[in-house]
DNA sequence: TAAAGACTAGACAAGTTTGTCTATTTTGTG
DNA sequence: CACAAAATAGACAAACTTGTCTAGTCTTTA
């Protein structure tokens, strides 16, 4: 990829994920990165097509960064225990692979840009399905009622870090999914 | 309230949750209105003070509906049912009271207002700690961990429906608490 | 009925937005 | 070196933003 467009892309995800999509311009993204407007149309069509690479480049980021967490589980109860320290950790900045936490990104975007037809709706959408399932891969033992649970509670401890200051919300899902699994590891 | 402060109130509230707060401008809220600029800013010091006094109308309204819902349980199990049925029928436009559903308003609009210091930032925070409050005072019996369970899992299931389109997750959250109480009743 | 307050219509200011265009300079490569 | 591609600076267009101002009209109430 040309050095001017990750440049751009880089810049865009970083501005739009600090503040907001809506609330940052294709200027500011020009003043930040040092680019030259016409440079920045002759890679991206819109400010649409920009947001949708940023968007990608936020997604690929985190997949991998998810990889790299849960790596070598053995159990589900494992499973439930890294995902949520390694959330926790990202609450409270220490995950350099994903930079200051200010939320996740596609709730946010996908707050800005209602219609569900968008296509920034839809790749929100679909980024949290490929979560869910590379989630679903790293289970020793497949259970689509834990699935379910892990996702559920996973966008709520976001939310509740993010609009409550609740950092160790996390950890409290760490609790309640154990009790959870232990009841229900033999029974669906 | 004056009329006409009333209606701005209304207006701007329902085109802000419809769409997002940045994306409507004051003249949009005074075409759908019909009320004139000079009225607006009579009644209203800024754009901020408007936002505010939509969010405000809006904390009002949730919270008088989740206690029409909440009414009359005698259970925490009971009050576990109750409310994410409720959550559901809001998720499937069936909730007159809170109109058609785009997410939480407070969650859409701290994902705009990234900062964490603006006023909007502050009163979605604290819509939150009240919505916990209520929750608190319909309990039949204390219980902090379960409080927290309810919270995060009412988060996980807003976003899961509003950026999934999974309107299911807040029966899901059901059947993971009803679990969850059972084996922590006796024992916290 | 008369005066005061509320409201309207819309021009206007000053700034912002996305995107286009031109003219020039820099950079990479055969 | 020479030429083509890439990048630059910034003017410009057209539309939009919030907020102010003016002048006139409607509405309430004493």
């Amino acid at each position: 990829m040309s050095k001017k467009r990750k440049l751009l892309i880089d810049t865009s995800l970083d501005l739009f994920y600090s503040n907001s999509i809506n609330s940052i311009g294709i200027n500011e993204i020009l003043k930040t990165s040092g680019v030259a407007k016409q440079t920045l149309y002759s890679h991206f069509e819109s400010k649409e097509s920009l947001i949708l690479s940023a968007l990608q480049q936020r997604h690929t980021n985190f997949i991998e960064w998810l990889k790299t967490k849960l790596d070598g589980v053995d159990s589900n109860e494992q499973l439930i225990i890294r995902l949520f320290n390694a959330l926790e950790s990202w609450f409270r900045n220490s995950e350099s692979m994903l930079g200051d936490f200010h939320g996740c990104f596609f709730i946010n975007s996908a707050s800005e840009f209602n219609n569900k037809q968008s296509n920034i709706s839809l790749f929100c959408k679909q980024h949290k399905h490929e979560v869910r399932e590379t989630i679903k891969q790293y289970m020793s033992q497949e259970n689509l009622f834990l699935l379910d649970a892990i996702c559920i509670m996973k966008e709520g401890a976001i939310t509740n870090a993010y609009v409550s200051g609740d950092y160790s919300s996390a950890i409290k899902c760490i609790r309640i999914l154990k009790q959870y699994e232990n009841n229900t590891a033999f029974t669906d």
